[in-house]
DNA sequence: CCTCGTACCAGGGTTAACCCTGGTACGCCG
DNA sequence: CGGCGTACCAGGGTTAACCCTGGTACGAGG
């Protein structure tokens, strides 16, 4: 099974390619961007291609950016992302925007190397990997189709602002509406974009404005 | 030459071991915390150890506490530290506490496999290797005027955090630090980069994270 | 030794942000 | 015409974020 493998850091990468060339996988390359994962890809489609959530340039999405380039270019190849941090809005992601052969995995949480393997062959295969904790997080929030195509005319004028740091009071000011008015936006917002209420581990508000900013 | 490696993430330790076996080196214990690799060390000195500074129980310097204790009890183990994140007072410690025969490089700044291992066996012989940027940061500190620069190693890394939308509570639980620290180094870093409290027209956070990642 | 900077943390107080419910008004479409 | 979506807004309640003060500990430098 052949393997390409994607993370600017390259002791984590180079240490990778061993244990996975050690399982039986055939490490057919390695690049520490999501462009040049891309290019690899289109060139000579591997299985299944193991990636860094955070790569250069913007060290945001890089990682599910290329994943999702690389599943309109060539559909049948696995994609295995590995992340630091829990981040459900990535899953998410995942979950809505890919069918299949993808995995989600949080770097410091694979304890066992055989696992670990074969998760890799099973994302190849078309099966859907989540790390776990993550899975528990998921269960119960809605599919959602491109988030911010649903926004309306006013709430991404909202959210264009938010983007720009203004608290609610400014918004309430420039755009000549009540307080009132612009909180219910802003909650508008968040909900249309699955930020659900409750969730103690994101601020919600900087979470929409990088949607926002990541779609420009 | 022999060698231990101290690293809780086991993805990362099992591809270090790989890495250096392939580089000639005998690799001749894992653990995964600092008590462990303490005993170890004595039972069954190796030329060099390799350590990830941060592991449990706190994740906060366990690594150069553990070094310490080694080089009281086997001074002749070479100590190859090893860091997620710039962190200057660690470097420094290295620097001024230990008597030749440390290294301090960043993960994801080993960018070449034969360079690293060369590093490590200088570390072994007694030499110092010190990550690069690290030796200016030590030297050419208060350089610039740029309010980003004046962020402390911790700050900087709360607002990276920060970046990536994770609240207090979540920075708290990553940094494995209390809430009301996570709010200080919060409001210290609103002070340095001049978001001044009392402005109702920004949302400060949103502009702190916005700085930062302008500046990337 | 003393001072300073950094790091960590607790106690206590404030408030903008957030959230829910409920209402009016208007345009569009079946 | 009625239903739906969007826009605007008020009332009322909650809380994470924010802020200040004060404290300990440690390392560096004079």
């Amino acid at each position: 099974m052949r393997v390409v493998l994607a993370d600017d850091a390259v002791l984590f990468r180079e240490g990778m390619a061993r244990i996975l060339a050690e399982a039986g996988f055939d490490v057919v390359g390695q690049v520490g961007d999501g462009a040049e994962l891309v290019d690899l890809v289109r060139r000579d489609p591997p299985d299944v291609a193991v990636i860094d959530l955070r790569m250069p340039p913007g060290y945001s999405a890089e990682g599910i950016d290329a994943a999702a380039k690389i599943r309109m270019a060539v559909p049948a190849v696995g994609l295995m992302l590995l992340s630091q941090y829990v981040e459900v809005h990535h899953a998410m992601r995942l979950m809505t925007d890919f069918d299949g052969g993808v995995g989600y995995l949080l770097k410091d949480r694979v304890s066992d190397l055989t696992t670990f393997s074969v998760d890799v062959r099973r994302v190849a295969r078309g099966e859907v990997v989540i790390d776990p904790e993550l899975v528990t997080r998921l269960v119960g929030r809605r599919r959602q189709r491109d988030p911010l195509a649903e926004l309306t005319d006013r709430e991404r004028q909202v959210l264009g602002l938010m983007a720009q740091g203004l608290s609610n009071t400014a918004l309430a000011d420039e755009m000549h509406l009540s307080l009132k008015t612009i909180e219910g936006h802003v909650n508008s917002i968040f909900t249309k974009l699955d930020l659900a209420p409750g969730e103690r581990d994101h601020h919600r508000r900087v979470l929409a404005v990088l949607r926002f900013l990541r779609q420009e």
